[in-house]
DNA sequence: TTTAATGCAAAGCGTTTGCACTGCT
DNA sequence: AGCAGTGCAAACGCTTTGCATTAAA
């Protein structure tokens, strides 16, 4: 079972997106989204930062911090911070749903948002307009588990 | 309904508390306590600080930071982190609990644990350590709810 | 040419650290 | 004297910012 089904966009499709959503492609936006939007898996900035350098001439940090702002705004990510680190996190998710620190390899997995339920009590008592979770703990394999 | 009742303690009681958990109780130590372990309301080192200078003759941010990581490890106080700051809140709350978001006032709600429940599919599925979760909203009052 | 996007370095924020100093025992 | 606890300032990690430079319409 797969924790995230993501196809490999084109440049033409990442092109596409980000007219889409009215942000101009210029070559460093669409090199981050190559590795964001696709390869990467919850990227933090300077994971960002490292696959880029290999894929594109020159970028800086401070355009792939203000390309990701941009993006988030433009609603094509989302971004997340989780309390045992200080990095945020960015994700091509743009479902809601929860996430599962795997604690053996360090990795965010995505957890669907109907495997919580919140009790009827506590939404009679407050409004809530969003929630965040996190899990630590690890995925079950098939021989351990 | 009160969120949270926190009888004050007095001075002997915080001093008996530190050594209950090997905690060589200082001037500074139980003035920090005094509003931590009391008064405060998941306060923030900065508002520890404010509180402290205001009745204790000297007292350095360093100090704080390190009393707060000693209580912490002695179990009296835990620390929290929330993806809408960056900073740390500290919790004289030790029961398993998560917390509310008070979107008007900027406050944190202590949320009993039973107000949500995790799916018992999810759970055949993943091993759970810790999980932590944060609601944005607030409390419906008996005039507008 | 005029406007947006970029790169760099500096500043920002909250926290941690190194080290000298203080004050108990 | 010895040692834990403290204070200060510097360093830290991550992110944001100001501003000069570049590139694109």
């Amino acid at each position: 079972m797969k924790n995230k089904v993501q196809a490999c966009l084109t440049k033409d499709d990442i092109v596409d997106s980000l007219k889409n959503v009215g942000v101009n492609p210029t070559a460093q936006r669409i090199a981050i989204c190559q590795f964001v939007l696709c390869q990467g898996d919850h990227p933090t900035a300077d994971e960002i930062k490292t696959w880029v350098d290999q894929h594109f001439p020159k970028l800086s940090l401070a355009t792939i911090y203000n390309t990701l702002k941009t993006l988030t705004d433009a609603g094509v990510l989302r971004e997340y911070k989780f309390p045992h680190s200080g990095k945020s996190f960015y994700d091509n998710n743009l479902v809601d749903h929860y996430h599962l620190l795997d604690e053996e390899s360090g990795k965010l997995i995505d957890i669907d948002s109907k495997s919580i339920n919140v009790s009827k009590g506590f939404l009679k008592e407050f409004t809530v307009n969003k929630m965040d979770v996190i899990f630590y703990g690890k995925h079950k394999s098939q021989v351990d588990g």
